[in-house]
This record gives C-alpha cells, sequence and structure tokens, in this order.
DNA sequence: ATACGACCTGCAAACGATGGCAAGCGATCT
DNA sequence: AGATCGCTTGCCATCGTTTGCAGGTCGTAT
C-alpha cells in the first residue's frame, strides 16, 4: 500500500538521498551533476522498485504544479465533453495536465457552485484556470473575485471583460447560414431560439440571423425555444410548416425537434422545410437528411485557449479574446447538396 | 500570485500556526479542540484573506488525497463523456474528487499510453483508480502490473479477472431485444457488430442475439461491421433490406448507419426493416423513426462502481464484479409503439 | 494555600520532494 | 610537495500542512 519514495531508493541503493533526487530529475541540467555511473545505478533501482515520484511534494517545494484547472459543465453533453477533450488534448502537447472540475448548468445554487468549484481549483494549486463560461451578465466580476488574480484564467464560449478568453464568432456564423438559405430562394424563415438577450452567445446568433434577413430587405422573425415543451408536436410542425420554409435552430437538438415536428404534421425535409442546425453533434452526418449546421471550430478553439494561456503564465498579462470563424457544414437538411452523400461510415 | 498560507494567517491574527490548522480543521473534533473565540478569530481572519488551504501539504502528510483517478477514453465519446460525468457525481456525493486521464482508443502505442496514464494518477496519489476497459485479453494483467496493488481498482465495461469491476449485462439485453422483435413476428434477423471474439463484450453482445435466435428456432446471423465502409450505402441498403426484416446493431451509430444505408435504398424504417440500437446516444429520442435502443443504466453503474470502491478504501478487499442489466427502451425504430412519441422537448 | 484537573495553546517533528552550500576526492599545475 | 581546481556527493533548510506532546493558565475542591 504504502508506495515507494526517494529515500527508500537512497536505502536500496546506498546513496543519499538528494543525490538520488538529482539523479531522478526532469530537468537534463541537475541530473548531468550526477556520475553517470551512480545515476544509471539508481535509475535501475528506481525502475525495479517502481517509483513514481510524488507530484504533490514536488509541487508544493517547486511552487507549481504543471496543471491547469478546467472548469466546465456536463461533460456528458457532446458540446462540453468535446470541448474538455481537446483541450485536454491541447496541455498535452505542453506538458500540462489538466483537472476538470464541472458544475450543473441552469439549476438554483449554480453561482455558489461555482465559486466552490474555483476555490477548490485553487486549492490544488492549478497554475491556470481555463472556465467554460454562461454568458450571463455579472459573471466575469464573479469569476475575477473567486480567482482575485492569483492564477491567469482563459474563458471559452461568451465574451468576458477583462479576462483572456476565446469565442465562436457565431453572429457570422448565423449570418452565413441564413445567407445560404436566402440564395437558395427563401424567403421566410424562422429563427428558434431563447430569448434576444437571454445570454451573450445567444443573442449573437440571432443577431446574425436578423442581420442576414435585413440586409436582404426580409422580416426576421424568432420563435421562443419555449414554443416546443407547450404546444403537442405534430400542431407545432403545421404551424411552423405554414408559416416558414426555412428554419434557423439555435442548436442542433433544437434542429431536431423541429424536424420531428414537422414530420409528425407530414412535411417532408429538406422538400416542404430546409433546417439547418448549430454546434454539429456527431450523429449529424448520419441522420436523414443528414444535419446542415454550423460548426464549432473545436480544435482552433482549444489550441488558442491554450495560447492565451502560456502567454500568460510566461507573464505577459495583456488580457485578449481571439474570435475564431465556424464553418457552415452543407449537408442535406437544407435542401441543397441532396446528392452529395456523407461518409459511409461509423460503424 | 503568492497564495495565502497559515503561516499568514498566524502572523495576521497573532496566533501560532499550529492552532490555526486546528481552528481550521475539516475534523470537528480537532477543531473542537480550540476555544470558541479563536476558532472565530481564525475563521474570520481567513474569509478576510480569500484562504485556500494546500492540498498537495495536505496530501502530503495525511498521506490521502481523496482523490479517485477515472482513466477513461475520448470523452467528446458520449458514451465516456456520460459515464465520467456519472462518476464525477457518484464521487462528488462521498466527497471525493475525480482526477480525469484520458488515452486514445484503438491507436498504436495505447498500450504505454495506458500505463503512463496509470502511472501519472499514482504520481498524484490517487486514492483508487476508476478504469474504462476495451476488453481485450491481457488487459487485466497489464492493469495489474502497473497498479501493483498500490491503490484499489474498480474497472468499467468489460469484466476484467481479480479486479473489482461493474459491467452491463449485453448478452441479456440483447436476447431481450432480439426476442422483442421475435415477438413482433421477425424471423430473419440480422446482427450488425465486430467479429464475435473481437472483445469481450462484443462477444457478449453477439451471445445474446444467438441464444434468442436458437431459443426459437431461427438461424443467427452476423453482418461484419466493416461491411459498411466497404459498400456503397445504397447497394448495402439493398443487401440488408433483401435479407433481414430486422436488424440488431451493435450500438446506436452502427444502427443510425444503417438507417441511413436502407433508406437510401428506397426502404422504410420501421415498415419495412425494424431497427434496434444500443447505447442511447442522446439524439436518438428526437430521431424520426426515434431509435428503439438497449439502454445503458449509467447511474446505477457509477454508483455500483463506487460502491466497490469504497469496499475496497475501507480495506475489504474481496475482488467482486457486479453486473448490471440494461433496458430496452421501445420507441419506433422497431415497429411497435408507432403511435407514442418521445418527449417533446430539447430545446 | 496547595494541588489537581480541565482546557488551551505553542513547539517541533514529521510527510516527500528540491537545491544551496560545503566537504571530500583525485588530478593537474607550479 | 603544496596549492588549486573541478567533479561528485552528502548535509540541511525549505515548501505548507497535521498532530503528539509539553507547558501554561485558570477554576475548584481539599
Amino acid at each position: 500500500m504504502k508506495q515507494v519514495t526517494i529515500k527508500d531508493i537512497a536505502r536500496e541503493s546506498g546513496i543519499s538521498y538528494s543525490t538520488v533526487s538529482r539523479a531522478l530529475s526532469q530537468d537534463p541540467k541537475v541530473s548531468a551533476l550526477v556520475a553517470a555511473g551512480t545515476r544509471k545505478l539508481v535509475q535501475r533501482v528506481a525502475a525495479e522498485m517502481d517509483y513514481n515520484p510524488n507530484l504533490m511534494a514536488q509541487g508544493i517545494v517547486m511552487g507549481k504544479t504543471s496543471t491547469l484547472g478546467l472548469l466546465t459543465y456536463e461533460i456528458s453533453h457532446e458540446l462540453f465533453g468535446t470541448q474538455a477533450d481537446h483541450i485536454l488534448r491541447a496541455a498535452d502537447k505542453h506538458k500540462y495536465q489538466i483537472l476538470i472540475a464541472m458544475r450543473v448548468h441552469r439549476r438554483p445554487g449554480i453561482l455558489d457552485e461555482e465559486v466552490r468549484q474555483i476555490r477548490q481549483l485553487l486549492s490544488r494549486r492549478v497554475d491556470g484556470l481555463f472556465i467554460h463560461t454562461r454568458g450571463d451578465s455579472g459573471e466575469s466580476e464573479r469569476i475575477r473575485g473567486a480567482v482575485r488574480g492569483r492564477v491567469p484564467v482563459v474563458t471559452f464560449c461568451h465574451p468576458t471583460p477583462d479576462l483572456s478568453g476565446v469565442v465562436v464568432d457565431e453572429r457570422a456564423g448565423f449570418l452565413e447560414a441564413t445567407e445560404h438559405l436566402i440564395q437558395l430562394g427563401h424567403e421566410r424563415i424562422g429563427f428558434i431560439g431563447t430569448r434576444w438577450d437571454r445570454n451573450i452567445l445567444g443573442s449573437a446568433k440571432a443577431k446574425g440571423y436578423m442581420l442576414a434577413m435585413r440586409k436582404h430587405g426580409l422580416t426576421p422573425q424568432r420563435i421562443p425555444g419555449k414554443t416546443f415543451p407547450a404546444m403537442p408536436m405534430n400542431r407545432l410542425g403545421e404551424w411552423l410548416g405554414d408559416r416558414f420554409t426555412a428554419l434557423v435552430c439555435r442548436n442542433d437538438y433544437t434542429a431536431l425537434c423541429a424536424c420531428r415536428g414537422l414530420r409528425e404534421a407530414g412535411y417532408r425535409i429538406p422538400e416542404n422545410v430546409a433546417v439547418i442546425g448549430s454546434g454539429d453533434i456527431g450523429a449529424g452526418a448520419y441522420l436523414t437528411p443528414a444535419l446542415t449546421t454550423i460548426e464549432i471550430p473545436h480544435e482552433e478553439l482549444a489550441r488558442a485557449a491554450m495560447e492565451l494561456m502560456l502567454e500568460q503564465l510566461r507573464g505577459q498579462d495583456d488580457r485578449r479574446q481571439a474570435t475564431l470563424k465556424s464553418r457552415l457544414v452543407v449537408r442535406e437538411s437544407c435542401g441543397a447538396n441532396t446528392d452529395k452523400l456523407p461518409p459511409a461510415s461509423a460503424s
């Protein structure tokens, strides 16, 4: 049960434990200090005893942990899981480990929970903090209050004043998607989303949609997401289908729901109504029709976030926001491109 | 940048640092030792200075970290993400934190990577280890070799001899699903999966299917997953549709692919061919037709795993396997239940 | 007044590592 | 031969905690 320490190795090899420490040091400058023979001996004994250095002890004396915290929401959600995944990889490239802490989205007490989790990560003395933001007002102040400048912070998803962060230009993405529908000849295009001002990101999506509509002299119309649980599927479908020839949805799940409602009511997609989603759930490409969607550049996002983190870790404390562009993935649900098949493999 | 320590609080409040430590102790028996007035004072000063205890220092002296490691695969995959999510919650209930390490599924060098990650977690002195297994032969030995009994291990997904673990009774699940199709009148039922013996779990799924077929005097027939990328979608669809009236798929993605191929070839689901998946991707309920699937009891799985972990942490070292039952979720893709709608909300 | 607990508090030794400093040792130079 | 140098190694303080032990103060019973 008890783990091997450098003292055990010292005893076993008859060498003082500070020499053992040096021989086993990551830093080549340090390990070069000990004679080649001794070093080899120590390394052999360490391997034999299956020694694992105690990272806590190292952390405590070196004053850093090579660990970055990631505060996120339910990673069971494909979006958050995917982002966490990419951050892990990006950090790994720079020899950083990631400590994940999770909080629950949309629940009373979430704010306290958030602070609690941040403190927990700080207690582990992470060298920096990635935070998945929700985009509510006061969020930046809340985070800054909890962190108090003790470690660098890089936020994800929503712009946060006075903190470094990466965001996707959702406005441009939704503008592009809406224009794509307009180019296909649609005029009655609806937007399914939350209240315009519910959070910054949702609002950016809506703005992109509106901009495109106005630009082409069309009237934007929002369908509240709330309509869904409230109205039976088939009635919702009729209602949608009668009013619109195309729908821009705030995310892929919403798009799936809309599709379902429309089909219940006898509409066909994309023949009668075109649908575009956003966020690209993995299954989207394998549906019939394959879902046209606004793809989030997860990998670049993670890389950019890591870049911002490294900058701050190096001591350059100019906070900045990196904005990345999304990409419209045209598949079948918008009526263009119906002859092109998605990749046939997912087995 | 430098964080507040117990000594800072001691200096600030004019009290020795050992008393401060006691006053701030988690253990009520210890904090009761210091006079109420002193305790209050210390706590106030600590709050004012926004003190976060250094968990590394605590861990080092107390010889435990209240942290459990989770070695998993890409958490961007809904399956792994969901399980990680539930483990985090189950652990949280018992005041344990989870340290996630990720390795990449199906890649050369994965075995070394696996050992590297286990060592890394051990270096952080986790109190125990949850491991997502793949089910290849030699896996149990590999894990035991890396861990060497230093911490309790609980595996996930595939049975691992000589280690505690939780598994889903996939055989029973696939048997139930297949029988469900048989009861609906199907006789020509195919199974889409990997080689029977590729991994233990896949083989359990296949076994359940075969058992059901044999039991009812029908001939089982496996369709290798490999057929998919090899054959164009519409030809695959024809091929499938001509031979079978129902398909049992090894997971939901495979099911989606099969559906797609079938529809390309003009078949309707479930009217012409019934399809059952497994694993329950979140989107399954919102598709048309909503996917009938074999649901994995993630939450109970995580709870059971935590239970096994706690048993071992308490020192009872009888390794045991907990087997949980899956649940057949009948939706629309199998032809039963077409009038029942899935929940209408996902906006 | 003395003694004896009960109750608090502080000292100092751990925990497992790192790294500055100085001592030991041969070899080289004068 | 003696001084000097470089290489290697060991000693010890340190990081931020916890905790056993000893010492101090106070009240109360004798």
